[in-house]
DNA sequence: TGCGAAACTGGCCGGGTGGCCAGTCCGTCC
DNA sequence: GGACGGACTGGCCACCCGGCCAGTTTCGCA
């Protein structure tokens, strides 16, 4: 470590593309006042890369599924989904249901987190 | 391989911390075969830091109650949880409850947001 | 050796969830 | 005008979920 006063940044990789982290830790190793972090060392920043194939297209969801979605990652309930955007409980479910479809989840735990995933939403 | 070879890794900045991102901005500026990304230009790789403020205290979990958190993350029924835990279903609904009441959650779904905010879990 | 924590299991039950059927409005595009 | 998609609503029903009660074993720690 360098014997000055403030100590390296410490830089850990998250890198999905082997070719990129490999290049990127030759890279990064050679920087002065930089080091990446060892094993189980917590880092000041971590450097990410989402595998670009993961995302290619974004889902088209209409406006009514995106709030129904926006209450679902709350927790709320289909009654409690329903008073909030003053509709029937069974539209809520109708649109849970386009929901489920569009996102391809399970349920709406698994919508949730695709979502959540795919950017679609922020936690 | 020097002229037409591999064009230079571009990084974009997202932390918190001004410091820390000036920092980083002048260490990473002076290094051959990498660049910083111009405003609007998609990077190769995002340097992350959270505001360490945002998660103060980390709650503690069993490491059973991580095992049922993550399977109910990918949105998997107590039955299939079950199944995979090879564990009753009663077994799993007593680990999902203690889930919902260290999570302060209201449900699965609520459960599984909170953890990921929290960064008890990834998605 | 006793005591608590963790993990595990059972029964019961009210309410929630999701899938299926059906229908009505309203706006747009051909 | 006719077709179409989006938003909305209803009934019905099997299944799931979460909360309540109860119990067991196994482990480490005082």
């Amino acid at each position: 470590m360098s014997a000055g006063n403030t100590p390296d940044v410490v830089l850990s990789l998250e890198i999905d593309d082997p070719a990129l982290a490999d290049r990127l830790a030759t890279l990064l190793g050679n920087v002065a006042g930089l080091r990446l972090a060892a094993p189980g060392e917590t880092a000041n920043a971590t450097i990410v890369a989402r595998d670009p194939r993961v995302m290619p297209e974004d889902i088209a969801l209409t406006q009514r599924e995106l709030d129904v979605l926006a209450l679902m990652a709350e927790g709320a309930s289909n009654k409690m989904i329903a008073r909030q955007l003053n509709i029937s409980v069974h539209t809520v479910k109708f649109h849970v249901g386009s929901l489920l479809d569009k996102l391809d989840a399970t349920g709406r735990t698994d919508a949730v987190a695709h979502a959540a995933r795919r950017g679609v939403i922020e936690l």
